[in-house]
RNA sequence: UCCUCGGUAGCUCAAUGGCAGAGCGGGCGGCUGUUAACCGCUAGGUUGUAAGUUCGAAUCUUACCCGAGGAGCCA
């Protein structure tokens, strides 16, 4: 029985006869001789069927496969430095085929460039990709190593709800759905709130789930549904939480780094970059943050760049503010105390300076910027309820929220980390589309 | 919502007022080391939609539709 094998694993298999199950990724035919690029969704693998050490039937077979059929080949592995694939440098000597289904030979994928609309449109193809394939696997590293740390670290799991009575946090807009004799019910934001009640059970808390905005943004930053993990910390101030975030976003990188090399190789990722990913953080205030942007801006020559840059204190930062001042550090970079005026309702005010609050972003470097969100939350009752007044919002609904301060309210702290966009950096790619299986954008929920 | 750019073969694009083309992909043939292989042959078109200007429109004008990038907002 020959042992049925990953392609991931191939280089310990050097010299055995394996069988693998997968797909005809490419095939270059010449005459006596057959290149078959196979995946098998472990990895891709070229395989070399040669005329002469075959039987007629199985070469003819192997002749006439088109792309994407589906294929069971048996053969012996062999390394050669010329064999492309990932992980690569080994190939598989075609010793005998079982052809599953010969595909449809009008498969639309090429190999070649596709645009962004043709290859959103056919999603379900594309994923079959190098690059998307790539791309998800880091994906997945990605959430398992959230959920590593967490778990490693004292932290329980609690899934907030998806459906929710109102908006978390008043501005964004929301998806409304029909909801029996209640009303509307809308999908989450954020599990926040409902963690800020959960820490006072459990401690350390975390919710991971989709997050839902309907916000009419059409950028590469942009999805309506994305990922979204939010740990919350009771007894922890603004101090900690931030130790948390650099802890907990240098675990990504560095099981990323470890898991994925291929993968991050054959996406042409520059991981010394990635490498320097570890603790601690730079942290800037807003304030300074504001001085560096004005300077970069001083020294610009480009007037489209300058306009890009034009800022003024007590307004938040734009795409192009962040990009220009995450270029200036090597390791993501903490900015806090931004303008109460711009924050959530529920960010901690600075001491003496009511102006600013406890507030902190983590931007990622090389332009990626924001990747998490994240602040000290009030726990005196009498200011929450302050500023819940101030915000207009409806006082009913935040009854619940408001007793928290009630019994045994402590410092807290949280922050949200997007998924996507975390992967999107870590990949070192263009779009945020590429990293989640199936997007959801303004103007697209097919396939 | 606003700004910018785009829509031509299945895909990626060329053709700037005068015969609608190339590469890839498909089909047929050739080749024992290909790397997005290469070579020869071949099929493939309501130029986003509608109207207008013109002897003549893919090309110019207007409206609309669709998409992308960006702004605002945010992770």
């Amino acid at each position: 029985m020959t042992n049925l094998i990953r392609i991931e694993n191939i280089s310990a298999h050097a010299d055995q006869e394996v069988k693998i199950r997968g797909w005809v990724y490419n095939r270059t035919r010449k005459g006596k001789l057959v290149f078959l690029l196979v995946r098998d969704g472990y990895g891709f693998v070229q395989c070399v069927a040669f005329k002469g050490d075959l039987p007629e039937e199985i070469f003819e077979e192997i002749v006439r496969l088109t792309q994407e059929s589906s294929v069971e080949i048996k053969g012996q592995v062999r390394a050669d430095d010329r064999a492309p694939g990932i992980p690569g440098g080994f190939e598989i000597g075609i010793t005998d085929i079982k052809v599953i289904q010969v595909a449809d030979d009008e498969y639309p994928m090429s190999l070649k460039e596709h645009g962004t609309d043709f290859a959103l449109e056919n999603r379900h193809l594309w994923l079959r990709m190098p690059s998307q394939w790539a791309i998800l696997r880091i994906r997945s590293t990605v959430v398992s190593a959230i959920r590593e740390w967490l778990d490693d670290n004292g932290y329980i799991n609690m899934d907030t709800p998806i459906l929710t009575p109102a908006a978390a946090e008043g501005t964004t807009t929301l998806f409304g759905t029909p909801y029996f004799d209640e009303g509307t019910a809308y999908l989450a934001q954020t599990g926040q709130l409902y963690n800020e009640a959960n820490i006072y059970a459990f401690q350390k808390v975390y919710c991971f789930g989709p997050t839902f905005r309907a916000e009419k943004s059409k950028t590469r930053r942009h999805l309506t549904e994305f990922w979204m993990v939010e740990p919350e910390v009771a007894f922890c101030d603004l101090d900690g939480i931030m130790e948390v975030e650099e802890q907990f976003v240098s675990h990504i990188v560095k099981r990323v780094l470890e898991d994925r090399a291929p993968e991050l190789a054959s996406l042409e990722r520059d991981t010394t970059a990635l490498e320097k990913v570890t603790p601690p953080f730079p942290r800037i205030s807003y304030d300074k943050a504001v001085e560096m942007i004005a300077e970069i801006r001083e020294q610009t020559d480009d007037p489209e760049e300058k306009a890009l840059l034009a800022f003024e204190w007590g307004e938040d930062f734009g795409a192009p503010h962040e990009t220009a001042l995450t270029k200036q550090f090597e390791k993501p970079v903490f900015v806090y105390g931004y303008p109460t005026q711009v924050k959530a309702f529920y960010m901690e005010p600075w001491p003496d300076r009511p102006e600013v609050c406890k507030s902190v972003d983590l931007l990622a470097p090389e332009g990626y910027g924001e990747i998490i969100g994240g602040s000290e939350r009030i726990s005196d009752p009498e200011m929450l309820l302050q500023r819940i007044r101030e915000h207009e919002l409806p006082e009913e609904a935040y009854k619940w929220y408001m007793e928290l301060r009630q019994f045994g309210s402590v410092p807290h702290s949280g922050f949200g980390l997007g998924v996507e966009r975390t992967v999107t950096w870590m990949c070192g790619i263009h779009h945020i589309r590429e990293t989640i299986p199936f997007p959801r954008t303004i103007n697209r929920v097919y396939p």
